[in-house]
DNA sequence: GTGGTCTAGACCACC
DNA sequence: GTGGTCTAGACCACG
């Protein structure tokens, strides 16, 4: 079964990080259409947030078309998105990896290898836009 | 002059944004202790929001000790945070955008990239807490 | 429930003198850790202000380590200061209330009082300053 | 001649606490009629604040009818206030220090006497208006 | 209902 | 010109 992971303060609505992790695990493949998500009341426990919070995250994946709640079932995966091939994001996801190690392994703080990862990023999207 | 990029919809508190862009810029080496921010209604007018979001992250830099305000002068960096080498910011920078155009390359949507780079980040940090 | 005074006009901005009462409550053991604060809603229609102003106070007291704000739920008092044990606040305010009755008897004016202590208490500070 | 004292940071604007100071100066009887004040520059180098502040200062006492300035001469204390007389001063003064000494002897930090202070004068101020 | 964010716009203190 | 404070009022996230 998919699990949702812990809800940091990065300032991201906590039913929104429960949204982006459904659509991230369509992206790459975690998720397949059919798949049964967590009862909000499992999540809402395990997560130590409110109920109504998760609700309020299924019911914005179902106005997606990614989910749908069947009653007395559960909620499920219904829709898709683009997915990465397998191989793709194996050769991709290990490359990522290594220079993850390699950077901690130059000495850089977690919070430094995240700085870097959004300049780097943000970098190439603005250059994108521009 | 340091610059600010625009704000994005991720749903992080705009004045967020803006702490995490000076943060990032200790970080990285793109900003020095005693570097002036550029003035609040400057970031205002610049980015189109209003000069208390601005005004707002300035203070939070402030009361982290990153910066201090000087009524009729501006802004200025204060404190500093461990940077990352130069050298190895260098490395490591390159090789991450290489990664990147391979990911592109590999047909992988901007969405796609950032799933997975969000995906395998967020992995390696729990599985350090766990 | 802790009370608010109402704000006076003395040029100290209005969010600092909340600040200040709650930090000064602290000092003297009238607000206890886990102590809610009033809401933002409360405090800002009881003393007739802005409650953008309240939230200003409140969330400098979050900067300062001494409330927590909980979503839904309301402020409360989460840090300490080191308090003035209850025997010795009791016999000093006492002697500091006769000496005010004595100011007072002797004809000074409200306005006197204060100019006076505010003398007293600028001169030891200097002279310890010093 | 009469000295002003360091600016602190309680909120309180600067060019206020100098009329403060020469306010509180007549009401206790330090400054006389006829007494010159220190130069608007004096005033600037020695607090380290800028010369427009102090002349702000200096224009309010004018608006005020306590100070007047003399062209090429300086400024000069003109009106006066209520004065406290000398042996009620000597007296109260006098015990108020010793309360203060006592506070300090019972192992109270200057800013749990601040607090103490504030409190009790608030608590009568409130009395009366009650 | 709670607090949090953002906007728009006025006024003030300081350089 | 700079930043700082305050108001008024809208909208959002969370319980």
């Amino acid at each position: 079964m998919f699990a949702f992971r812990m809800i940091d303060r990065s300032g991201v609505p906590a039913y929104l990080q429960l949204v982006d992790q459904v659509r991230r695990g369509l992206l790459l493949g975690h998720l397949q259409e059919g798949d049964q998500l967590p009862t909000v009341r499992a999540v809402a426990s395990e997560l130590v947030i409110n109920p109504n919070t998760v609700a309020k995250a299924y019911r914005e994946l179902e106005h997606a078309g990614l989910a749908a709640a069947r009653a007395g079932q559960g909620t499920f995966v219904t829709g898709s998105i683009e997915q990465v091939p397998a191989a793709t994001y194996a050769r991709l996801s290990g490359r990522l990896r290594q220079w993850l190690a390699d950077a901690r392994g130059a000495g850089l703080a977690p919070e430094q290898v995240r700085a870097m990862v959004e300049a780097v990023m943000d970098d190439e999207q603005h250059r994108e836009t521009a």
